[in-house]
DNA sequence: TTGACTTATATCCTAAAAGGATATAGATTA
DNA sequence: TAATCTATATCCTTTTAGGATATAAGTCAA
């Protein structure tokens, strides 16, 4: 096992926030989508790795719609079967801002901890004066 | 109820990364301390508003103790009631790296989230070519 | 010297979320 | 018509968070 495997499955214990509301809320607010697209597009943001459990997604859209921040509808046309297609709401997309803001501080937050640890790991691998 | 509070209130439903893992393991990389200092101390990173619940911080503890992130030794001496003081495992180090360069990746991921938001939403409200 | 407060750790319970397995079913195509 | 793809739904188990509460030693002032 590798240096690099060790670490990242020991630090495996510690959650990773995946960010899958604020995705699937972002993947509807470029347009309407439904489940199975959602799971392919939500993606690209990078914050899983691979593609969501189909189960988790479709979980995660019921309790969104009971939410009121997004709503469905059954769409027969098409090829394949009948989709539910899913729409962002006014309060949705206050939501995802919402989301964003906090993203924001996020990284602050993130970025000030990583110049913390550098600093500290840089005093004890060089003590300039000791 | 301000569109503000509502905001934050129905965002509330999706989970929130606290970082308490990392916070505690860069709370030790600085050097020993324990639970009732970090408790405080751990608040600087910006992760969580307000002290973490005591009972939270002291399981994580022993969780990290178990899985060898960190080791712990009674502190009888010095005023106030003994003190379980805890200190960073070279395995520790490692995995507080580890969480930096996951960060470090999540920091990339949040800025071009909110930059897609940001674009798709100026697109909305100044549709330059209608 | 005792009662209140502070420091410090530990345990317990409940609710929520993740993760994953599996079921259902229509449409397409070989 | 059987296999495959598209699409959604449900169920179960484990893990985590959140919070309440208990325990106990040390400090300090009336």
């Amino acid at each position: 096992m590798s240096e690099r495997t060790k670490r990242e499955s020991r630090s495996g214990q510690g959650r990773r926030e995946r960010y899958v509301q604020p995705s699937l809320l972002m993947g509807l607010f470029r347009g309407p989508s439904y489940g199975y697209e959602l799971i392919k597009s939500i993606q690209e943001f990078g914050f899983m790795k691979g593609q969501a459990p189909p189960g988790m997604i479709y979980r995660h859209l019921r309790q969104l719609e009971e939410n009121g921040l997004v709503s469905s509808s059954w769409e027969t046309e098409g090829v394949g079967p009948a989709k539910r297609v899913y729409r962002l709401t006014p309060e949705g997309e206050e939501v995802l801002a919402a989301w964003v803001d906090h993203m924001e501080k996020q990284v602050e937050n993130l970025t000030s901890f990583i110049k913390h640890f550098r600093s500290v790991h840089k005093a004890r691998t060089k003590p300039s004066a000791s």
